[in-house]
RNA sequence: GCCGAAGUGGUGGAAUUGGCAGACGCGUCGGACUCAAAAUCCGAUGGUAGCGAUACCGUGUGGGUUCAAGUCCCACCUUCGGCACCA
């Protein structure tokens, strides 16, 4: 078969059927399918994406075919760094980049020849998209949810602009190799924290993967412990986060991050140690929290000549700072507790300083740093209680003095959405001198992404270069203001797509309630387990945010979540430009087609897994096709005689097994999206058709046809122009997409005999076909008395006989 | 480093969740068809020993639980994903 020409035959058919337009008469009945749409930073359909669409693609129409109304959009996430890294080296302006990529995906998705809807499609980087994302931010302004504050960024001091962690190489600038500073800047950020624990209690009503749920929860991370308040010599409060009061007693020095805003008056108060203090923040500015929060770096530190005071004990303790203390988790400060911490034990024995036991093992030595639970002792009134009680007393008494009390910590940090540049969409803020910050009112939205912008870094924001948008008026005062010069991150741009693609021309709202809430929460998304923390996350706050502003009656944006694994390079490595081990899939498509390309994606791999990319097997899928071709055409030609015979004997028995015998496992396994095990029961099918074609002389016509109409509904879903085109061969005039997929009969199924394994002490001695239905006393009765277990069963007793009904008998015999 | 996964024949991968390890393919070997090749079809194929029935070994490594472990528990090794400005 000729299956370029098949494929485009069949893809301009169903475009001007509308086979892959939503009905909205069946919206009652609807099945919204999505995978992550792509981000189109090369200028081809990658193997990645071939692999999220191909397969998921067959999940949806394997759900059409199952009676559902599937909607199955796609989109393009089009503004991000990549586009305009890629202007600055080479003067292409990210739009014009953008929008070629976004023409040359657009016609290598549909020559793949999925069911997407394409009435629906979305592209981020358009103002009637970008406007209603700015609308959301204004929304969560409103709310409460989007406020300001300073915050860390890398800095190239040399290219004086702001680098994305993936441009800084070893501390070092990608571009000119400088040491890359952490600075503060001022930030607009969204208060996910507010969510936090929302999140959490969420997470156990997902159908999602439980590794995903798990990796959600530890990065909201939430803990249970206590805020201590230690009194400084300068007068203010350190107040450390402690997830074991119980070692209060303990307390050695205390810690601050080196960005903790106290660092400045500990330098007024000791200019002694001004100069080493603002080395070590130098230092400190030059390492990423990764690095700092490693076990395994060096602990350095330098007191500041401050002390505080024990809130309990009275002591004087030294002020330290030291990076292994984040200020952005916690307080951004720490008591070091010497003797129960393993960092802290570290930190004291380089500077020197004392360690003090206060937890003693229950029943047996204790050896410092001693980091479990145990029994208090050196603690005052506290001695000989231990664990939770200890820390609840603890807690307990330091709320009773007001020095502290139970406080629950997250790990989550609010989401900071300000980018330093220019592809992305503006913030829709306006800076007046008299009356602050004041929001874009909504009818002036989009504020819209000027195209003459000067992108190559100036110190500024790339969108601060241009006065005539940087320039307005105060919608408050209507005096001379400016705009924000910062884009928000690409990321909020995927929080709320879903919703885009139910209205996606929707000139009045970003998107109808009404329609939201019939159509979403996504029935099944699909996309990579990169996203476990970051895009699911706020997909799933900004949900809820939307709840709570009344704009939709849901609060999960993905009912179920299915992650494909990632296809790697044949080195077994990542697929990247610089390593230069990238598979297009475009040459497979040129030679075997779309339908084959996307049978060898399932076949060939488990698809939650991924690996390394072989096509060993790519030939074999093509003569697997063929074979299915051949059966097709040698099927046409029978004719049953006038007076046939229509009675099913052994040989129909035994197609009609196999035949529902895939049809239960495929409709099973495509549950799963498991794709291969679903095309092996195919495979296994297909055998089972030849060998009755081969083998039956005087064929059952009808019976046989029947069959084989049955194996092309089966096989549509995973080859869908293939299928059409046989579909039509056997004489049919409607879509195979119209088509039910078929039901298992069970009778089919049902054997007169199953076969048992038949242990003796654990290890198989023989395997015997045992007729069904019999109890556990007639199925031991039956395995002794056959006779190559008698013999072997002579002069022994059996102990036990432990029966597993269909599947194995083990015999204990002493 | 921390969080989360994965490791099964020569190879891609199965294994109904504690019940016959290796389904279905690829590859290899043997055979049929052919002047020959391709294509197609049939058969064999985890390892070791044996003519053979068969026996022993075998799911990253080492221990453990169990009548029974690829699957559960403990320790370790290797690889992969994420770590908040790649998306």
């Amino acid at each position: 078969m000729d299956m370029k020409s098949v494929e485009r035959k069949w893809q301009a058919k169903w475009e001007k059927t509308k086979l892959n337009v939503f009905n909205k008469k069946n919206m009652d009945n609807k099945l919204y399918v999505l995978e992550m749409f792509s981000y189109p930073s090369g200028a081809n359909l990658h193997v990645g994406h071939w692999y999220n669409y191909g397969p998921t693609d067959s999940y949806a129409r394997f759900k059409k075919m199952q009676g559902f109304e599937v909607f199955q959009p796609m989109g393009f996430d089009a503004f991000g760094l990549p586009a305009e890294n890629y202007a600055i080296k080479t003067g292409i302006h990210p739009k014009d980049s953008t929008e070629k990529n976004i023409a040359t995906m657009e016609q290598q998705l549909k020559h793949m020849g999925a069911m997407f809807d394409w009435t629906a499609e979305i592209k981020t980087c358009e103002e009637n998209y970008y406007k209603w994302t700015q609308w959301l931010f204004l929304q969560l302004y409103k709310k409460g949810l989007a406020y300001r504050k300073e915050a860390l960024v890398n800095w190239c001091p040399s290219c004086e602009t702001v680098l994305a962690n993936e441009q800084v190489i070893n501390g070092e600038c990608e571009r000119c190799g400088s040491v890359v500073l952490r600075k503060d800047m001022t930030q607009w950020f969204f208060k996910i924290t507010d969510y936090a624990e929302e999140l959490l209690d969420g997470l156990d009503r997902l159908e999602w993967p439980e590794k995903t749920k798990l990796m959600q929860k530890n990065w909201i991370g939430k803990s249970t412990g206590c805020e201590i308040n230690f009194e400084c010599e300068t007068g203010d409060t350190i107040t450390v986060f402690t997830t074991r009061p119980d070692t209060v007693f303990g307390v050695n020095y205390v810690v601050l991050a080196p960005e903790h805003p106290l660092v400045e008056k500990f330098k007024e108060s000791h200019p002694e140690n001004a100069a080493a203090i603002d080395a070590y923040v130098q230092y400190a500015a030059e390492a990423n929290d990764i690095d700092r929060l490693s076990t395994a770096r060096e602990k350095t530190g330098v007191f500041t000549g401050s002390y505080a005071t024990h809130p309990l004990t009275g002591k004087k303790l030294p002020i330290y700072l030291a990076d292994y203390v984040l200020y952005s988790y916690g307080t951004g400060a720490v008591m070091a507790v010497a003797a129960h911490d393993e960092r802290d034990y570290a930190f004291a024995k380089k500077y020197g300083l004392p360690v003090t036991q206060v937890i003693q093992k229950a029943g047996g030595e204790t050896v410092l740093p001693f980091c479990e639970d145990g029994i208090l002792v050196n603690s005052g009134s506290f001695d000989g209680l231990s664990g939770d009680e200890a820390r609840n007393a603890i807690a307990v008494h330091l709320t009773k003095i007001g020095k502290g009390g139970k406080k629950v910590n997250y790990r989550l940090r609010d989401w900071s959405v300000s980018r330093q540049r220019y592809w992305g969409a503006p913030i829709p803020m306006i800076h007046c001198p008299k009356c602050g910050v004041v929001p874009v009112p909504e009818k002036e939205l989009p504020v819209k992404l000027p195209y003459d912008v000067e992108f190559r870094s100036t110190g500024k924001s790339p969108l601060a270069s241009n006065e005539s948008f940087m320039k307005c008026t105060c919608p408050e005062c209507g005096g001379k203001a400016s705009r924000d010069p910062d884009t928000l991150d690409t990321f909020v741009c995927s929080t709320w797509y879903y919703l885009r693609y139910l209205d996606p021309k929707n000139d009045k709202q970003a998107f109808s309630k009404e329609l939201a809430n019939k159509m979403a929460p996504v029935d099944v998304y699909v996309g990579g387990p990169e996203h476990a923390c970051m895009h699911l996350l706020y997909a799933r706050f900004i949900t809820k945010a939307l709840r709570d502003m009344h704009y939709l009656d849901f609060d999960e944006p993905f009912k179920r979540l299915v992650h494909q694994g990632i296809i790697l390079g044949p080195d077994g490595n990542r697929m990247s430009k610089s390593k230069g081990n990238v598979v297009s899939p475009d040459k497979y498509v040129d030679e075997y087609g779309s339908d084959i390309f996307r049978l060898y994606l399932m076949f060939g791999f488990s698809y939650t897994e991924g690996g390394p990319w072989n096509d060993d097997g790519i030939k074999s899928i093509s003569k697997f096709t063929d074979r299915i071709e051949r059966l097709v055409q040698a099927s046409l030609k029978y004719t049953a005689p006038a007076n046939a015979n229509t009675e099913k004997k052994s040989a129909e028995k035994e197609l009609d097994f196999a035949k529902n015998h895939a049809i239960k496992n495929i409709t099973r396994d495509m549950e799963y999206f498991s794709f291969n095990t679903s095309l092996a029961r195919m495979m296994e099918y297909v055998n089972a058709l030849q060998k009755y074609d081969a083998d039956v002389a005087e064929k059952n016509v009808a019976f046989y046809k029947g069959c084989i109409d049955d194996l092309i509904r089966m096989l549509a879903p995973f080859a869908p122009h293939f299928s059409e085109e046989l579909w039509e061969m056997t004489g049919h005039k409607n879509s195979v997409f119209e088509e039910r997929y078929p039901l298992v009969d069970e009778k089919a199924l049902v054997r007169d005999e199953t076969e048992y394994a038949v242990q003796i002490n654990s290890k198989i001695k023989a395997k015997l076909m045992i007729p069904e239905g019999l109890s556990d006393e007639d199925i031991q009765a039956t395995v002794c008395a056959y006779p190559e277990i008698a013999e072997q069963l002579q002069g022994k007793t059996v102990k036990k006989c432990i029966i597993v009904k269909g599947r194995l008998v083990n015999l204990i015999v002493g």
